[in-house]
Order: C-alpha cells, then structure tokens, then sequence
DNA sequence: TTGTTTACTAAACACTGTTCATTAAGTTTG
DNA sequence: CAAACTTAATGAACAGTGTTTAGTAAACAA
C-alpha cells in the first residue's frame, strides 16, 4: 500500500511549502520580519503547524542556509571551464563577493547570522555545506601549488587565509562597517581591495 | 544657582547606571539576555524610565558600542613604544585578534551586529570611533610605505586590506564558521593563519 | 503658598517563539 | 459498514520582547 508513501510525500511537500514562504519573507522583508506567524499567513496555516515540520526557528533557518550554499555552489559552475589554477582561483572570488553582494540576506545567512548554527551544534550536517564549499576552494589552492603559482605548501592554510580575507571583506560591507568610506563608492573599494589582494597573493603567497 | 548644573549631573549619572547595567548584563549573559526590562530590574527602575534616557535600545547598544571602541584603542598603547613600523603593524594586528578572542561580545558589537548601526544613520557621530581606529591603522601602514617596507603606495587600501583580512578572521570563529575544523584547535589554526597573512602581506604588499 | 516643571511609573499595545489540549479528518480493523 | 485508532491541524495560552502614554508625586520657581 503507498499510502505511508504518500504521506511521506506530502510532508516533503509540505516542508518545502513552509521553507519556500520563509524564503520568500526573508528575502522581502528581511530576518527581522520573518516569524512563525508571518509565515503562518503566507501560507494559510496556524503558527502550530510549522512545528509539526520543523522542531523550531533555528531549524527552519538551517534548511534555508542548506539551499543558499546550493545556490552559491550552482554559481560556482563557471570556473570548471578555466583552465590555469590561479585564473580560477580569481573567478572564484570575484564570484563569491558578487553572490555576497547580490544575495545579502543569504550571504549572512551562510556566513555571518548564528541563528542557523545555534542549537544545532548536536547534529552530524551542519558542516557539510560549509566543508563542501570550503573543498572546491582548498582544490584550487593545491592545484596552484602543484603548478608552482602558490609557493605556500599548506594548502588548507592558504585557502582559509584567502576565504577569511574576502569573507571580511563582504562582512564588513554587509554590517555597514564602511559606511565610513561614503556608502556611494563602496563597490569600487571593494573591488580595489580584492585586487590589491590578489596582487599581494601572486607576489607574496 | 547650580541646580541646572546639578540636574545635568545626575542626568548623566543615570546614563551611566542604564549603561554600566547594560554592559554588566551584556558581558554576563550574552545579547539576548539584555532586555529594557532586565536593565530595569538591575537598576531597581521601571522599563520606561530608560527611555528617558535613551531614545531606544539601538541608541544604548550604540552607547555600549562607543565604550568598547574606548577600551580596545587604550589596548592599542603598547605599539607606541616600538620603533619600526612593520613591527607595529604586526603587534597592532595580533592585540586586534587577542582583544577579538578575549572580548568576543563586544568584538561583535563593534564590528558584527547592526543594532549599534540601525536606525542611527542620521547621526553625524557614528562613524567617529571607526574612523579613530581605522585611522591608528593606516597611520601606521604609511610608516611602512615611507620606509619601504610596504611598497603599494595607497595606504588607505593597504589598511582595508589588512583590515578586512584580520577581521575575517575573528568574525568568521566569532560566529563559528570554523568550527568545522575543530572546534579545540580553531585559536591555533588563527593564529598560523595570521602568521601566513603577515608572511604573505611582507612579501607581496 | 501657589503654580509649574520635572522624574517616574503602571498599564497597555502589538508583537515574538513555543507548547498543549482539543478537534476533525483519515486510516485500519473487526 | 461501523467502531477503534491514528494522525494533522489548530485555538488558546504562556512568558517574553520593545515601546508609548496617561497619570502621579516630588522638586522647583514665583
């Protein structure tokens, strides 16, 4: 009989129904206007409901962050088809902070918001999006110290040294901290920055 | 008469009693746990007579916020007393990253959380603190440029630079994005990580 | 002493996340 | 088919949040 079958299906269903209005009030109106009830509206049912599917908020806003690492790593395609490390390496940049730019609810979500890490240190997965993502960078680091254009032989070093100084860099755009520099011509000093560290990287790393 | 003056005293010493509470609740129990109502009890006053001295909890928070940039520039004064630059620069960043792993609540105010930020964008003064930091900073990265020993001739993108680097770093553990490489040795993996970033600016900036 | 200004608060408003007893519908069994 | 059981959904409540406002009591000025 398929009917556990069935009810399997509809509750996927229903997860994702509640996950795609979380999404979409997310990304309307930002964190601070995503609750329970809001989402309740958006999509006809009471507040009760949604923790018939998810044990709580924070566990809603891990299933969001698991679908924004798929996004950003959908993005990443690209890069498959350069062919040199390093022209790589620079491709995956420029298109990590123009994801942290154009998707900054996400991009906090991922990388700067507690809520989808707390109390949920218990689980086994909370690192794999993270460790996914991290592996594409660390790969493109050792294939440029396998061909001479990174000297550092710690690959996992050099990754997390690149990955922390571009993710400061979108996190010190994303909480205003350079709002100090005139909120007008902060894209350009983000670029310039990224490409005096990608020099500083060529010649010193 | 000197009631006037008296009044503006005790105006400013209850300012003080809201915010040494804030503070005290704040550093104790973290964030969440610093409700008007909390600050209220401590203090032995009803919730709203906070809000006859600040406008609103941003507005305390951004109080909070100015205290801790007090605190971590007063941290800063050992790096006088060292003569070349780039040894400075290195002293300068490894008390940014100790002041960001001792004071990781208010590390998180100053340059992580936008409730300091919100709402207060009107205000002339909210960027003085960053600045005053900032500006310690590429102080001391054009000393390296006139000696030499930074050859980029911007020194406001050399300082960004530098910055953004260090401080994705600290905001990256903060928030516990590395937790993925072990939650135990995340302060040793920091500091390799810093000591590459230093190594690689020496060589390459 | 009267009038006015100031400091303070109780109570309310509109929210928040979360839990639980109850209801209604779907499914299985006799 | 009807009775028994299981499951999905909810209304209502709890305990909390930031914030506003009307009203009171004390301090001050005339």
């Amino acid at each position: 009989m398929g009917i556990v079958e069935r009810k399997e299906r509809e509750r996927e269903e229903m997860r994702k129904l509640i996950l795609d209005a979380a999404r979409k009030l997310f990304l309307e109106n930002g964190f601070d206007k995503v609750s329970i009830r809001n989402i309740a509206d958006e999509i006809e049912y009471s507040p009760a409901t949604i923790y018939l599917y998810y044990k709580d908020k924070n566990e809603l806003f891990f299933a969001l962050h698991q679908t924004a690492f798929t996004k950003m790593i959908e993005e990443f395609a690209p890069i498959e088809q350069i062919e040199q490390p390093m022209d790589k390496l620079i491709e995956m940049g420029r298109l990590y902070l123009r994801f942290a730019f154009e998707n900054p609810e996400l991009y906090d979500l991922m990388f700067i918001m507690t809520a989808p890490i707390d109390a949920l240190e218990c689980r086994e997965d909370i690192w794999d999006d993270g460790d996914r993502a991290f592996s594409i960078l660390q790969q493109i680091v050792q294939a440029c110290i396998d061909t001479g254009t990174i000297k550092h032989p710690d690959a996992e070093q050099a990754a997390l040294m690149i990955w922390s100084s571009v993710h400061g860099l979108a996190a010190l755009h994303l909480r205003r901290r350079l709002s100090m520099f005139g909120e007008e011509h902060v894209k350009t000093l983000v670029d310039e920055t990224f490409n005096l560290f990608l020099n500083t990287i060529k010649k010193g790393l």
